[in-house]
RNA sequence: GGCUCGGUAGCUCAGCUGGUUAGAGCGUGGGAUUCAUAACCCCAAGGUCGGGAGUUCAAGUCUCCCCCGAGCCA
């Protein structure tokens, strides 16, 4: 079955921020290991295009909306392209099949009886595109998130019945593993309990937006649009926007992965609306916790925004997916340092890891005529590099099922620290000076060198862009884990699966090395980012 | 105001159903070494586990109260 994983769709009221990129990544390391294990991935990413906001945001800045949203969403699609995102699909709500297939949506909805209408007036907030909960009376409210007026509407809209599905949701955010991680699931229930509202899902006089069938004026509000998107993103070329298609198109999604802010209307309302529609529900949802910046919220009042494209040009990507990855458990909230940022790049990816293949690569030319020694029988699954390895294998893919990635990522360094470990231990460089010790010296440096290669696997998922350049320094085949379906790879265009590669003593002795050149450099910030 | 999470070494965090001297990584200090990207390896210092009371033979680990921070709802 296919593995179909999602980011949100970014809203392109702005050009992408960190916060996006986080979960990008997050997902591209999730997209690249289901990859590596053999599943078929389909990994959706793209914008959510319409919106108030959005309308009020081009005007400002002189541009039809769609000229606004072709402009960001560009920004979107040069990022991930920098960032080595591996997504299958870039899905935009203004794509033309993307109004066919929210209007069959509708239609189905409709058809069950979810749409009533209801009257909805009060304070309302542009930048939250929704309804406040300020007394008619206030003078001049002022949204509490945005710091904005509040403007006052009176209007007829749509409204889904949310609330015939309360014991359904109630059931599902029950199912284990659901709501993920699991310390958020109370939240959720708690606002189950309360009782579900229906909820309105169109909005009047909103021209940049998907018109509601057979209702003039109405066009449908974001959740009952951006949603829809993951169903869009799944339609094939050729293919005619019909959800009937969608079951063998990769539907439903083994996970969503959004921000916590999100999570109610992945974890409550779309379940609902997909019930609705006949539609089977998501394998789960995953809620990953907000960045800050030395302890501070980011933003543009602040002037502390971390800018990914920037991030990106001055760091390079396996020191930012590294950093990002291995240092905040994802789910919870997590705080940017500087100073970590760099201490823990150049700790572990250039003195640990870097360092670890640069010295192994160099006794190995020096003293077995530039190639991979042979090993001695002793050098089986029984030697302690080996077992590291295994170990370092089974947490690395336990962790990554689990969206686990600092596990993955401390299990991957762990098995660089035991081979240096090992190395002080042996000290080949001792022995070489010895009698009779070169075999020894031989098996020694083959384990270590197969211990790195290892390393080099392992890393694949979360720095495809370092795990190639370790590979390539072995004299290996890559691992590909991109989105390209069957790339080519090693000379004979025959690729070993991942998995077995992780077979201790693949490392083929007499593999000539080449010239070693650090893979990683150091990091050196002039200035703060 | 109600509810939910956190508050453990300078920093980021582990500590399951309560049980010997509270752990890891980074940072800091010292040592060893030279194969290597002034890298690697070893050792050490550093914590009254937010505060108080209680339960228990025994509490970061359970109960209650309070303080601080984050979030959800109102």
């Amino acid at each position: 079955m296919t593995y179909t994983l999602t980011t949100p769709l970014y809203y392109v009221n702005d050009k992408p921020h960190l916060g996006s990129a986080y979960t990008t990544l997050a997902c591209d390391a999730l997209a690249r290991f289901q990859r590596l294990m053999g599943r078929p991935v389909l990994f959706i990413t793209g914008c959510d295009e319409h919106g108030l906001k959005i309308q009020r945001t081009a005007e400002v800045a002189g541009l039809t909306p769609q000229a606004h949203c072709d402009l960001v969403s560009d920004q979107y699609r040069a990022l991930w392209q920098r960032w080595q995102i591996s997504h299958d699909r870039f899905i935009r709500t203004t794509d033309p099949r993307h109004r066919l297939l929210v209007e069959q949506f509708y239609r189905r909805v409709e058809a069950a009886g979810d749409v009533v209408e209801g009257r909805q007036r009060g304070w309302y907030c542009v930048a939250c595109e929704e309804f406040k909960d300020d007394p008619p009376e206030a003078r001049t409210p002022q949204c509490s998130t945005h710091q904005r007026p509040l403007e006052w509407r009176d209007e007829l809209n749509l409204f889904f019945r949310l609330s015939r599905y309360q014991s359904a949701i109630e059931e599902l955010i029950q199912r284990p593993g659901f709501i993920a991680p699991a310390s958020r699931r109370r939240e959720v229930e708690n606002f189950v309990a309360q009782g579900l509202r229906d909820f309105s899902i169109s909005r009047l006089d909103l021209p940049w937006g998907i018109p509601v069938p057979g209702h003039q004026g109405h066009t449908f509000y974001v959740w009952f649009d951006a949603l829809l998107g993951y169903l869009t993103a799944l339609l094939e070329p050729g293919d005619a926007p019909d959800l009937a298609l969608l079951s063998q198109r990769g539907w439903p999604a083994s996970i969503h992965v959004i921000g916590k802010d999100i999570l109610r209307f992945h974890a409550v309302y779309w379940p609902a609306m997909l019930l609705s529609a006949g539609l089977e529900l998501p394998g789960r949802v995953f809620g990953h916790g907000f960045l800050t910046r030395e302890g501070q919220k980011m933003g543009k009042s602040l002037g502390n925004v971390l800018d990914p494209g920037e991030l990106l040009e001055r760091c390079g990507p396996d020191a930012v997916r590294w950093y990002l990855l291995r240092d905040i458990p994802f789910g919870d909230d997590g705080d940017v340092q500087q100073q970590r940022f760099s201490d823990l790049v150049n700790n572990d990816l250039a003195n640990t890891i870097g360092n670890l293949l640069n010295r192994t690569s160099s006794m190995a030319r020096r003293w077995f005529d530039q190639a991979v020694p042979s090993p001695s029988e002793a050098v089986g699954s029984h030697h302690p590099l080996a077992q590291a390895a295994q170990l370092a294998r089974e947490q690395v893919i336990d962790g990554l099922e689990r969206l686990d990635f600092r596990q993955a990522a401390a299990a991957a360094l762990q098995l660089a620290i035991s081979a240096n470990g090992y190395l002080n231990d042996q000290a080949p460089w001792s022995r070489m000076k010895q009698e009779g010790q070169r075999q020894q010296v031989a098996d020694d440096l083959y384990a270590v060198l197969e211990a790195t290669r290892q390393v080099a696997l392992l890393l694949a998922p979360i720095l495809p862009d370092l795990s190639g350049r370790m590979l390539l320094q072995l004299n290996q085949p890559l691992a590909p884990s991109g989105a390209v379906a069957g790339g080519q790879d090693g000379p004979d265009g025959e690729q070993v699966p991942w998995q077995q590669r992780l077979t201790w003593g693949s490392l083929a002795a007499g593999t000539p090395l080449p010239e070693p050149e650090p893979v990683m450099a150091r990091l050196e910030l002039d200035g703060p980012l």
